[in-house]
DNA sequence: TGGATTTGACCGAT
DNA sequence: ATCGGTCAAATCCA
């Protein structure tokens, strides 16, 4: 009997997953045609309502399901030893939880399991699952996102061979250069992500989309055997804070449209009280999945910028005490410098992405406010930081 | 004038 | 020897 039910509950599972898949299947089968589609607003429109009913669909076979897993399930906000101290019946449901999340992590990116990360995706364990989510920085949430919005990637590895294996602790480079030109081994460099993302639809289309960190150009170079030179950047903080980030960026060969990101290192500049915050909060991926599991609206709204808002919300956070970095910065198009434009073309950057994000955040009851879902991002650090 | 970018040179890794 | 990453002087620009 228990057998039964079980049966059952599990059946539902994978129906509302199945749905919940299909909805972002279509996401996926509206982005390429987004632009066209512009153009014939009725055609959009039942694209949308079609995406909008699969997931209200799927949304409506939760009841049937035991109200406690639902609260419990993917709760991104309980604390870790909760899951040790959870009973097995809602255990279960964090399996299947973890399949789902798969399944979604899946679908929104194929190459996942692919790319560059030396924390690996990990077990089908929730604990697992839930650990590689919270290691997972605000790139890599951008590069779901950026998925969304260009499907399945095409584009390159920049990099190609794995050239960090170092693990030496010792990170802290010098403020400033020697005279001697001493740099710091290649071997130090620690995880490297690279991202595919789409260039500005309008405005200028020569730069990625901004990724709410500041970045300095410090080089540019000819790649053997790529047609378009490479661009590197480091944290503007950099000698403020030592701030070791730095990234790559570098036209994709065969589409044009699209930049190879490689991000190297991670920011630090956010760990002093006075410093500009710069990590994307992990808060953000926190959302991430809760999108995936929280009340989906059949309401659309076109016009929302919540997935601008996310980043500016990030934005905000990164840039809160840095007294405006890269105000006074240029505005050349020579590089995608990050710096100085915030707001420019943010609000177009995101295209599916932010239809999905609109489809998964709009009309959600009044709780649903970053701000009042997800706690201090130092408190999250902390924790990320005790767990590591 | 100060900060960001450009670009040729330098240097470590392979 | 070659390539990729970084340095730093020169230059640009608000």
């Amino acid at each position: 009997m228990a057998n039964e039910t079980k049966q059952k509950n599990t059946t539902t599972m994978e129906e509302i997953i199945h749905g919940i898949v299909h909805g972002c299947q279509l996401v996926r089968q509206l982005e390429p045609n987004l632009f066209n589609l512009f153009n014939q607003p009725d055609m959009l429109s039942v694209s949308i309502d079609e995406i909008v009913k699969t997931f209200a669909a799927a949304k409506e076979r939760l009841p049937s399901m035991s109200h406690q897993d639902q609260a419990s399930s993917f709760s991104p906000m309980l604390p870790r030893e909760a899951f040790k101290e959870e009973p097995p019946q809602q255990q279960q449901t964090q399996m299947g939880a973890t399949i789902f999340m798969q399944e979604w992590l899946r679908s929104v990116d194929p190459l996942i399991q692919l790319q560059q990360v030396q924390a690996p995706i990990g077990s089908a364990t929730p604990l697992d699952m839930r650990s590689y989510l919270e290691s997972k920085t605000g790139m890599e949430i951008q590069k779901l996102r950026s998925q969304l919005q260009i499907g399945e990637m095409g584009g390159k590895d920049a990099e190609g061979s794995e050239r960090s294996k170092g693990t030496e602790g010792d990170q802290v480079q010098p403020a400033e250069a020697s005279s001697s030109r001493l740099r710091r081994s290649r071997k130090d460099e620690d995880e490297k992500k690279t991202l595919v993302l789409p260039a500005n639809q309008f405005g200028n289309t020569d730069v990625p989309p901004e990724d709410g960190f500041t970045w300095r150009k410090y080089g540019q170079k000819e790649i053997l055997g790529s047609m378009y030179p490479r661009s590197y950047y480091r944290c503007t903080h950099q000698k403020l804070y030592a701030c070791p980030a730095k990234k790559q960026v570098q036209r994709v060969d065969d589409k044009p449209n699209f930049f190879a990101v490689t991000y190297r290192g991670s920011h630090t500049c956010h760990m002093s009280s006075t410093a500009p915050s710069s990590s994307v909060p992990p808060q953000i991926l926190l959302d991430i999945s809760r999108e995936m599991t929280q009340t989906i609206s059949p309401q659309l709204s076109p016009s929302s910028t919540s997935g601008s808002r996310w980043l500016q919300s990030s934005m905000h956070l990164s840039l809160h005490g840095s007294g405006g970095v890269g105000g006074g910065g240029d505005d050349r198009a020579a590089g995608p410098s990050t710096s100085s434009r915030y707001g420019k073309d943010r609000e177009i950057d995101y295209g599916v992405a932010d239809m999905a994000d609109a489809m998964f955040n709009s009309g959600s009851s009044s709780g649903n406010s970053m701000e009042s879902l997800f706690a201090p991002a130092e408190e999250w650090e902390t924790g990320e930081k005790k767990s590591s």
